[in-house]
RNA sequence: GCGCCUGUAGCUCAACAGGAUAGAGCAACAGCCUUCUAAGCUGUAGGUUGCAGGUUCGAGCCCUGCCAGGCGCGCCA
């Protein structure tokens, strides 16, 4: 409908403006405004021609109303304000739509996944396999995940992968701590340096890996032998504890990339011969960070990559000073990989804390592949933990941070997860452990699920008493008149609309926040409307109706992976 | 010092692409359960949208400058 309305708008548009060769008719792009008595669709495009025509906007409003030819279901049209042309449909039109939404069943708002559909590639989480993940992570884990599939809903093919940092002087440092705590299990007095791993669970893995390993055979082996064997089963050991946790949380990925296999394959330094011989490498050095004090500065020669010329604030060191390459290095082979895998868009999920970082792949990938903003970077910002509005001390030298699967077994994985949605990331976010465990109305996610348990409540009773809503087409919609019924149609025919906007915008958080508005609107309809009445026709009008509400609510909770309880 | 993010009611956040009277929840106050779930609803009160300029028919949103908070700033990831 807002499409006919739309396109019946801009006829009129293009007619008007014959007279003006040189001017380009405005897109049309309408809105439902806030309150009612606008009417049920508003467009502002006479308010931009105002200048280009020299007219008033309301004059050029009256003259598109002059010419433009409306579908049937209009039933007024009228100017209002300073220039809004406010459109009014015949109530039965949209409450017809009831029907559709309920025959459309899980699938309302969605964009079936073609076989030709664009190939997303969605990064996220990618916390490093030293430790459990902590609550920051977890925000970025639902973030990206609901992102995900807010775009699968409108017909994106959409990948999950998570990036395994399994490389670097961290896995040396992971190794090492755990062969400590073995030799600790074993009775021997180590001493526990300060840059180690201070955390119960390595204890754990060197117990493990005590019962799978011959203690005194690794004691016998070559120190970098036992250190890749050590590690690399710490890391195996990371990352099963990380995938169960992120399970908990009902997270699964489609990959998991290993850094690790990059460089075993030879992948990260024939990315840095191609660049070399693109000629946008040199050895050089750089100058000294700015405004950071740095003791121990030394001014060395460096394999830089001029990310400069593709948009970066300075040129970006590939290779460390004994050679090896650096995590940038890898990174692009990373994202080189994504492309030649044919996926036609990348979107990474990061912490703020990377914020620094996202110039410099982008311009990589647009010095190896021409395009721009690839990836698409989302910077999600930190999270507060606190206790009864207390901050959390978390000190991860001390090993007394609080892990994500910590904070889901306290308050479940359906608070966790909708609370990390209501919000843009952008903004920093404030999580109170109580707030989230309570029960009430503090806490959002039940004011949604209520919400839905109710609705399922009034279609039993109902059932119970004998009332069969019947053949669809047996409904009389007409009689769904009230100022709460027409909202709540009106709430409901806007999802796909919504769904299309988060996707095009990244932001899932609109699913969550979607979700919030149709329950008040829900809640607010039942206070004042019964449902099951000695009416037959009104009975089982609202019972499309509401069923039509729980639909869509199951819908958006359903892309949120929040679950929807029959019963509360 | 430089870059990115943020600043909206006492608190936590919205405001759909620059549109109509800036909205919700919590907290406060006053009401609503012998009728489909009170994990709910109704009402009252609460605002110089950090400050100062600018752009235009119109600015919380865009531009400039300040103020405050967060994150980051070579060979960690």
């Amino acid at each position: 409908m807002k499409q006919a309305l739309e396109q019946a708008l801009q006829a009129a548009l293009e007619e008007l403006l014959q007279d003006h060769p040189d001017a380009i008719a405005p897109e049309v792009h309408l809105t439902r405004p806030k309150m009612k008595e606008h009417g049920d669709y508003a467009a502002n495009v006479a308010m931009p021609l105002a200048r280009l025509l020299k007219k008033s906007p309301q004059q050029i409003a009256a003259s598109i109303l002059a010419v433009v030819q409306w579908p049937d279901a209009v039933v007024a049209a009228d100017i209002a304000g300073p220039g809004f042309i406010n459109i009014r449909l015949h109530q039965a039109t949209e409450a017809e739509a009831l029907k559709a939404i309920v025959l459309a069943g899980e699938s309302y708002g969605k964009i079936a996944v073609t076989a030709d559909a664009e190939k997303v590639n969605l990064e996220f989480v990618s916390a490093n396999p030293t430790g459990p993940m902590h609550v920051g992570h977890g925000r970025g884990a639902v973030v990206g995940d609901a992102l995900a599939s807010v775009l699968n809903a409108v017909g994106k093919n959409v990948q999950r992968e998570y990036y395994i940092n399994d490389a670097g002087v961290q896995i040396g440092v992971l190794a090492n701590s755990v062969w400590l705590r073995m030799q600790e299990l074993e009775g021997e007095t180590i001493e526990f340096p300060d840059g180690a791993y201070p955390g119960e669970y390595i204890v754990q893995i060197a117990r493990e890996l005590l019962e799978k390993h011959n203690y005194v055979s690794l004691t016998e082996m070559d120190e970098e032998a036992r250190s890749a064997l050590v590690g690399s089963e710490s890391i195996a050991a990371n990352m099963a504890m990380i995938r169960d946790d992120l399970a908990a949380i009902g997270i699964n990925f489609d990959l998991y990339f290993s850094e690790q296999s990059l460089h075993a394959s030879g992948r990260v330094s024939e990315l840095i011969e191609r660049l070399q011989s693109e000629g946008v490498v040199y050895s050089g050095t750089l100058p000294p960070p700015k405004g950071k004090e740095v003791e121990d500065y030394k001014s060395v020669e460096q394999l830089l990559f001029r990310t400069t010329d593709f948009g970066d604030d300075v040129d970006r060191p590939l290779a460390k000073q004994d050679g090896t390459p650096t995590y940038f290095a890898a990174d692009i082979a990373y994202h080189y990989d994504k492309h030649q895998r044919g996926f036609e868009r990348m979107i990474d999920v990061w912490g703020a804390d990377h914020g620094g970082y996202v110039s410099r792949v982008q311009a990589a990938m647009k010095a190896l592949t021409g395009r721009e903003r690839q990836p698409d970077v989302l910077l999600v910002q930190m999270v507060n933990l606190t206790r009864d509005g207390k901050p959390v001390k978390m000190s991860k030298r001390a090993g007394t941070f609080v892990t994500l699967r910590e904070v889901v077994d306290e308050v479940g994985a359906d608070a966790v997860r909708f609370n990390f949605m209501t919000r843009r990331v952008e903004s920093q976010l404030d999580f109170d452990l109580e707030a989230a465990k309570q029960k009430n109305d503090e806490n959002p996610v039940y004011y949604v699920q209520y919400a839905y348990a109710r609705i399922n409540a009034i279609l039993r009773k109902a059932e119970d008493e004998g009332h069969v809503m019947g053949e669809l087409g047996d409904v009389d919609v007409s009689v769904l008149t009230s100022h709460e019924e027409q909202r709540l149609v009106a709430h409901l025919l806007a999802y796909p609309d919504a769904l299309q906007k988060a996707a095009d915008r990244l932001e899932a958080y609109r699913v969550a926040t979607f979700a919030m508005r149709l329950a008040a609107d829900f809640h607010s309809f039942y206070h004042k409307n019964r449902v099951v009445t000695e009416d037959v026709v009104l009975t089982r009008a609202r019972m499309l109706l509401i069923k039509a509400v729980g639909q869509v609510i199951r819908n958006a909770l359903n892309v949120l992976g929040v679950s929807t309880p029959e019963r509360m």
